[in-house]
DNA sequence: TGTACATCAGTGAACGCGCGTTCACTGATGTAC
DNA sequence: TGTACATCAGTGAACGCGCGTTCACTGATGTAC
């Protein structure tokens, strides 16, 4: 076993990235109904059936987008955020949201592709929970900051009942949220409803005709999502 | 101009519905992908030039359904909230989640239509603004009712700077919201985000993993994204 | 260092499929006098 | 009431298209001795 990629491993990963990459501009242009594996092979120069080497299907070429497109928005989120331990936690939040809104402006059909309607006949393998947890994390990650700095109030009505997220979620934080804070992450949760789902209503044309300005009115909406959950986003 | 429809008129408008309803089970069974006008016509037992008699293009048949799809949740909606003037406006709006929820639970495809990915190269057409307000209507109304009957608290932080909403939201209360309530139709849309976000994704199989009780958990993002608002959902 | 063998990337033809839309046509239904 | 004409629903063949996937193959690269 070399301790170097011969030839021909190198020319393999190279092939296999420049398929991915023409892939996802093929996407980018016309949404995933419009990825052809005959289109791309054809952009590369290569018979179609060569794609077989290095993709098993045309399901396996899009699971390989899917996760490109959950780490490049969890990346985003990661970059924005990182660093800022320190600021409030509100800031911190607004500024993660507006980041991962201009991403999916700057990428509309690779957004679709893991917010918007799933593929028919595709069934998400276990391979993307890696990547779509990113983004959940690190809004976990700052509302837990706001619950340990006192800047989160505590809810007005905390839910009665057993706790609704599972293990999994629980482990992102690293431990279960304790009184007056129990409901913590089913409330958290919201943040990632209201982020995704106004963007997804801006981005699939919802707004139109009822929103002036999407981008100040998207500000408002993670203000207001936020309040429900009991910190501040910085407004005006 | 005869008073009754001749039988050419009866045929044609029976026909009509029968392509719209096959048309509607065919994307109910495989999404809006998987619709043909091929297969609806050999469904119908029509040569399929023959449907180019009643829609001009899969785009119009389309539109139809996406018309309808708007129509049939605004028509729960207002189903449900009919008559219930009187209510607690919490009761009435978390009845109505309920109900849009268990519509799309139940039509997945046509949720998607409307609220997932727009159909590649399709534009929404003016026809179906009609019906896509009628559920916006539903809330709104709601939210004024809480405004109007003093069980809306105001808002912990006025929004500062312009309306965002259209003149057409503010048409549908019939008036301009008053202080401390302003920002009110601004913020009450954040409802129809978290309710349309949470269910898309739920409906996604963006809980899936993380949630462990989709119907109870559903209930709390519609509490805490209504406390944002300034009301109250009962919980628990 | 050289040779025999194994691996594997890429080819090109083929299979089998279904689609949206157009068009000249036939024959039944409806209308005007 | 009967006839001549206009309307229009539905036909069936054709156009032109692109797709995912399989398979036996060739020739270059890599490996073991």
């Amino acid at each position: 076993m070399p301790m170097v990629a011969t030839a021909r491993q190198r020319a393999r990963a190279e092939l296999e990235q420049a398929i991915k990459q023409t892939a996802a501009r093929h996407l980018a242009a016309g949404g995933a109904a419009a990825l052809s594996l005959r289109a791309v092979a054809r952009e590369l120069g290569l018979a179609s059936s060569a794609l077989y080497r290095y993709y098993p299907s045309r399901d396996a070429l899009l699971t390989a987008l899917i996760v490109d497109a959950y780490d490049a928005i969890g990346a985003v989120a990661e970059a924005v955020d990182g660093g800022r331990d320190r600021e409030d936690p509100g800031q911190r939040w607004l500024a993660v949201c507006r980041a991962v809104r201009s991403w999916a402006l700057a990428h509309p059909h690779a957004w679709a592709l893991v917010y918007g309607t799933p593929v028919p006949g595709y069934a998400a393998p276990q391979d993307t929970v890696a990547s779509a947890i990113r983004l959940a994390r690190v809004m976990a990650l700052v509302v837990a900051a706001a619950m340990d700095d006192g800047s989160l109030r505590p809810p007005r009505r905390p839910l009665p009942g057993p706790r609704l997220v599972t293990p999994a979620v629980v482990g992102v934080i690293g431990r279960q949220p304790q009184a007056p804070y129990e409901d913590l992450l089913e409330r958290a949760l919201v943040l990632l409803v209201a982020l995704t789902g106004a963007v997804s209503y801006e981005l699939f044309g919802h707004t139109v005709g009822a929103i002036t300005d999407d981008a100040a009115w998207f500000d408002v909406a993670m203000a207001v999502a936020a309040e429900g959950v009991g910190f501040d986003l910085p407004i005006g």
